[in-house]
DNA sequence: TGAAATGTTGGGGCG
DNA sequence: ACGCCCCAACATTTC
């Protein structure tokens, strides 16, 4: 029987993969493969190699299930493919899309290596649109959101509904050069520090269907809302299981049109949540359409901001010392969960650009090793967003008070007592800004300032206006 | 998907 | 009754 080779990259999910649909429709037997490639792609960070871990392992499962096999492999993805493609007389490579630089670039090495040998098949799999379809009249890619988002409302729309593939014929005998999961080794063991992850994540796309059932069941009619309150558990959370494709947005599209014909009560906060999802689309068609993003700056005149470099004062940012107790919650639930509320996000990520003034990449990259849905598109076009210089980005005046942020979002202290509990006593007037709090409140509460929780690592008022200051000294001409 | 400074308005206390 | 002041509440502008 004539084989194809099911290439699976960041869409590894059985349901709603146009490249595994295609493959099993064809009637080929299906060599699928994944290859760990950190020569042609950038080294994955910590969390993301814990979670890429559970979610092959998921995804073996998934397929074992369809009586199949996923072979995995560790190297140079060209080589590998074209050895397969070889040693099996392939004559059709089926893959899913990606759109980093370094991702699209190699999906062009192999394309014309392979090519015309090997009918290589492209599906859209990462996307609820293709880059390339969305423009605007005059055929230019669109750099503010909201006009992007109307274009592509105007849209028929993208949802797909999770149908589980038709069995296939699968290829199941060891191929020469693969390796197991273990052998890829993604798991941190000296020491083991994803106890936390592991309390927290179901990675796959059975927890990600789990997740989003939880979510519209739960929670998208208050979205609107409580999506900025990040003591509540009002978000989705299926941020990891998109970025590694265990879910996709067409189906989540799907599922959330089908809850509001439901329960039309949910439209508000439906809606909220799908123009998200459209953030997300719009980040990867942002790198697509700038590939430069994750290294220049998309205004180029921040290309000569006078940044400072303080690796302590990172290092105080990245271990949640910083003694602002929004932030330092922040930086913690990181650490400890591999995620971060996203209404926190954006506080950590204007203190550290803003009141530090330190590089966005620095923030880019801390946030690449720790975060479980580090992904590039998202990653760069959010920090460049905080720091002032991307894409419809906040303008740079824009300066969070991290306290004013506290008293607003975390009224009652409740996220900053989950994850800095040496202030858990403090009552709520005082949480937010312990050194406004009288001694004896802090004496009953244990908190010792400078002893067991830190004084500010920069004062307020004197970072704002030394940031305003740093940008009004930037030359307007560089770039 | 801000915050702070500055400006405006209107109700109430008070002489 | 009236002007004056205070200031909270809201609006505007500035960063």
């Amino acid at each position: 029987m004539p084989r194809s080779l099911l290439w699976f990259r960041q869409d590894l999910r059985v349901i709603d993969n146009s490249a595994l649909d295609a493959a099993v429709n064809q009637g080929n037997a299906i060599i699928a493969v994944y290859i760990l490639d950190e020569e042609n792609l950038r080294a994955l960070g910590g969390a993301s190699r814990w979670w890429l871990h559970h979610s092959l392992a998921a995804l073996q499962a998934d397929i074992s299930g369809l009586g199949g096999t996923l072979h995995l492999f560790h190297g140079n993805s060209q080589s590998i493919l074209s050895e397969l493609c070889a040693a099996n007389d392939l004559s059709t490579v089926h893959l899913s899309r990606c759109y980093e630089p370094d991702a699209a670039a190699l999906e062009q090495r192999v394309y014309k290596v392979l090519q015309p040998a090997v009918d290589v098949h492209r599906y859209c799999g990462t996307l609820l649109f293709e880059p390339e379809s969305i423009v605007k009249d005059d055929n230019s890619p669109y750099k503010v959101f909201t006009p992007f988002y109307k274009s592509c409302l105007r849209r028929p729309s993208p949802g797909r509904a999770p149908v589980p593939p038709d069995a296939g014929n699968w290829f199941n005998d060891t191929l020469p050069g693969s390796c197991t999961l273990e052998e890829l080794n993604l798991l941190p063991v000296a020491p083991d520090w994803a106890g936390g992850l592991r309390d927290t994540w179901q990675p796959g796309g059975q927890g990600a269907h789990h997740k989003l059932q939880h979510f519209l069941a739960e929670a998208v009619a208050d979205y609107k809302t409580d999506r900025d309150i990040p003591a509540i558990d009002g978000t989705s959370q299926v941020s990891p299981h998109l970025h590694f494709g265990e879910i996709s947005p067409r189906v989540i599209w799907h599922q959330v049109e089908q809850a509001v014909q439901q329960n039309p009560d949910i439209q508000e906060g439906a809606t909220a949540y799908l123009r998200e999802l459209v953030w997300r689309d719009f980040a990867y068609y942002l790198l697509h359409h700038w590939p430069t993003l994750p290294t220049d700056p998309f205004r180029p005149e921040f290309a000569g901001f006078p940044w400072q470099d303080d690796e302590q004062l990172r290092k105080v940012w990245s271990k949640g010392q910083t003694g602002y107790p929004l932030v330092d919650a922040g930086m913690r639930q990181l650490w400890h969960t591999g995620w971060m509320h996203n209404r926190v996000r954006m506080v950590v990520a204007s203190f550290l650009v803003k009141h530090c003034l330190q590089h966005w990449k620095h923030g880019e990259a801390w946030f690449w090793d720790t975060l479980v849905d580090a992904d590039q598109a998202n990653n760069t076009a959010s920090w460049q967003w905080a720091a002032g210089c991307g894409a419809d980005a906040a303008p740079y005046f824009r300066i969070f008070n991290p306290t004013l942020q506290s008293q607003k979002f975390d009224a009652k202290g409740d996220y900053i007592r989950q994850y800095v509990p040496e202030l858990a006593a403090l009552p709520a007037k005082y949480i937010h800004e312990p050194g406004k709090a009288p001694a004896q409140v802090l004496k009953d509460a244990g908190v010792e300032l400078g002893v067991n929780y830190p004084f500010p690592v920069v004062e307020h008022k004197m970072a704002r206006e030394r940031a305003l200051a740093a940008h009004k000294a930037m030359p307007k001409n560089s770039g």
